[in-house]
RNA sequence: GCUGCUGUAGCUCAGUCGGUAGAGCAACUGAUUCGUAAUCAGUAGGUCGCCAGUUCGAAUCCGGCCAGCAGCACCA
């Protein structure tokens, strides 16, 4: 005799147990039309499930993110049946939902676009035929030497990673049946907004020593305009790519001689140089002192680090009168040859070195991309010598900084991870204990939120990860903040305490942009290329509409760059509309335009990017509003 | 690094069955002097990523290499 409790907190009596799909039938027929699954004590179920005793039920329908999950989740075993179809000796492994789709692993031969097309349009007949997907559970030996016998060695393996003695579920659609927990869309008519996006190589469970399988990108929506947003918003994305932004603006670019390292041009340099500059401050004005080391040290350096062992494949190495040497791709190990150079005291800590830190690391080169991963780039790094019970207050001070800094450029949201102990660490568990607490403790005070990823954490020490996402939503780690046990006391580096005694330093490892050029990139995508005034290479481009302002022009533009603003001049004998449209292209903050009009008045005629007409004014008006402008970096505060 | 795809003028791209390379924009020259997103005409520009091979003949077909793109793996 079950009452149902539902989410409006009416209760429901039913004589007998009920299935979800009754239950929403009996509050009314459009609820169960779109009934894809309920919600049965906080757990999700499907639609067949019998409710036998009292309980709280809510029907999830498209309408519920739950909902477009499983549509997302029971599209990708739609897909997997409407491979084996095409492909009957394709072995199914995997298929989850990810944001804004899902995905499935195959082992087959690897597929072409034309696959794709003919595998979509197999899916659609699929849902269109509205066959019913029916759960069963069967004892685990039997569904592993059931997949065994149709050649689902995948699976098999998979079902044999679950206890022995347990059950599993498994659901089955027309003639496919697949491992999974579940829930799914009672028939595949329920599936009808999907588009398959690409296919790609993955390892089996993620480990490149393993086989390579194929991976079917896919995404679902619950109604077509949804899924016609998506894909319009990935066009669009498609047009602020940091790599495409950087030819068309002129600001950098990469060649085959060179790959992974950045040519920079004069536009993106200046760029570079406002961030540089800003930076420098921060440094300054948090107590840090800027320093500078060589870009080449001696191997027996490295292997006192651990580099030379650790490291080594991803480091360019040179040799010079029998010497090897590696070139930087960290600059903690000369930021404690600096500190070593004297007798440090208790008193001098903490003791913080920040510096632009130019770094190379041979990385893989498929993991190569545009400036945003790099095999040369320049850090804005920084170490803090300091005392365990300094960690705490210190990681406090800089996740404050990095927020500041982060508004400053416009940045809001960021993902703050704090990465734990892995396997294979130093340092004793207590060790651990209190650095992981400590960043917990900076992370608490600071008011921030933020994931936790177990065994994601540095040999030496845990770290907090800030990252921020590119224009197609691809994540990218800038800030972080790590606690180091292990380097200090392989390179030596000691303060007397207070106890007369020598001590070994804690050293924090800490950057906020990351790398310059992982951050420019990201700013460019952020920004489309519309960068804010303080940033942009050129800041006005005064342009005339004919021959007669050439020299008014001049004196304005003149006038505009004693006050310390980026001019361009444009006195080309062009049309006005002309000359507008590119530099309207050119994503160029403010254009002044001069004609005869305004030489006479001795003014300016000023409009905004984004087609903004802000009528005439003075010169130092002009100057007076952008040194405003570039004063609060363009934001509203 | 792995799987798949791509590489043609400064940029964006076309190039059929293997017959010796084409457009638009940009550049340059000339004309036009114009009021808020493309003025007109002309000129010039290419070792078709690189190296080998097949062929009478290769941008096109085969092989190797390099670089890029997507995903995976990696990311102290």
């Amino acid at each position: 005799m079950p009452v149902i409790t539902l989410p409006d907190g009416s209760r429901r009596e039913f004589a007998q147990p009920v299935t979800v799909a009754e239950v929403a039938a009996s509050i009314g027929p459009g609820l169960a039309k779109s009934a894809l699954a309920g919600r049965l004590n906080g757990r999700l179920v499907d639609t067949s499930h019998r409710i036998e005793s009292d309980a709280t039920l809510a029907i999830i329908t498209d309408k519920d993110a739950e909902g477009i999950e499983i549509i997302r989740h029971s599209t990708a075993h739609l897909l997997a049946w409407a491979l084996k179809e095409l492909i009957p000796d394709a072995q199914v492994t995997i298929g989850p939902v990810i944001e804004n789709g899902f995905y499935y692993d195959f082992a087959c031969r690897p597929l072409t676009p034309e696959d794709l097309a003919a595998i979509e349009k197999r899916m659609a007949e699929l849902a269109k035929q509205d066959v019913p997907v029916t759960r069963e559970v069967w004892p685990r030996e039997q569904a592993i030497e059931f997949f065994k016998s149709i050649g689902e060695h995948y699976k098999a393996e998979l079902i044999e990673a679950i206890p022995p003695g347990e059950e599993v579920s498994l659901y089955r659609e027309g003639n496919f049946i697949d491992l999974c927990r579940g829930p799914h869309v009672p028939s595949t008519g329920k599936l009808k907004h999907f588009k398959l996006m690409k296919v790609a190589g993955a390892y089996w469970r993620g480990d490149a020593k393993n086989a390579q399988l194929q991976r079917v990108y896919g995404t679902a929506w619950a109604t077509k305009q949804e899924l016609e947003a998506y894909l319009h918003m990935l066009e669009e994305a498609e047009k602020r790519d940091h790599r495409k932004l950087g030819k068309e603006l002129d600001l950098f670019h990469l060649q085959e001689e060179a790959p992974g390292l950045v040519f920079w041009h004069p536009h993106g340099w200046i760029i570079w140089q406002e961030i540089e500059q800003y930076m420098r401050r921060v440094y300054r004005d948090n107590g840090y002192q800027e320093v500078r080391c060589p870009q080449i040290l001696d191997r027996s350096l490295w292997e006192k680090s651990g580099h030379w062992e650790h490291y080594k494949d991803n480091m360019f190495t040179t040799e010079s009168e029998k010497r090897d040497y590696a070139i930087k791709p960290m600059n903690c190990p000369g930021h404690v040859q600096i500190f070593n150079t004297d007798v440090r005291s208790y008193r001098d800590l903490p003791l913080r070195y920040g510096e632009f830190g130019s770094c190379h690391r041979n990385e893989p080169s498929g993991a190569l991309h545009g400036v945003m991963r790099v095999r040369g780039f320049t850090q804005d790094d920084g170490h803090i010598f300091c005392t365990e019970e300094q960690i705490q207050p210190e990681v406090t001070a800089f996740n404050a900084l990095v927020r500041k800094v982060y508004a400053d450029f416009g940045f809001t949201d960021v993902a703050v991870k704090l990465a734990l102990r892995p396997e294979s660490r130093v340092g004793d568990d207590a060790l651990w204990d209190k650095a992981e607490e400590a960043l917990r403790a900076g992370l608490r005070a600071s008011g921030l939120a933020w994931t936790e990823l177990p065994g994601e954490g540095a040999f030496y020490g845990p770290k907090i990860e800030f990252h921020i996402k590119d224009a197609i939503g691809r994540s990218w780690q800038c800030g972080t903040m790590q606690v180091d046990f292990s380097m200090p006391a392989r390179l030596g580096a000691e303060y007397v305490g207070e106890d007369n005694a020598r001590h070994t330093p804690v050293m924090l490892h800490r950057a906020i942009l990351g790398s310059l050029e992982r951050f420019i990139g990201i700013l460019l995508e952020h920004y489309a290329g519309a960068l804010p005034l303080w940033l942009s290479p050129v800041q006005v481009v005064v342009m005339t509409i004919s021959e007669g302002q050439v020299d008014y022009a001049e004196d304005v533009a003149k006038k505009l760059r004693q006050a310390g603003l980026r001019v361009e001049c444009d006195l080309r004998g062009e049309k006005i509309n002309y000359k507008i449209r590119q530099h309207s292209l050119l994503k160029r903050p403010y254009l002044v335009v001069v004609g005869d009009k305004e030489k006479a008045a001795g003014l300016v005629a000023l409009r905004a990017r984004g087609n903004r007409d802000l009528g005439q004014m003075s010169p130092d008006e002009l100057i007076e509003r952008l040194e405003r402008e570039i004063r609060s970096k363009g934001l509203a505060a």
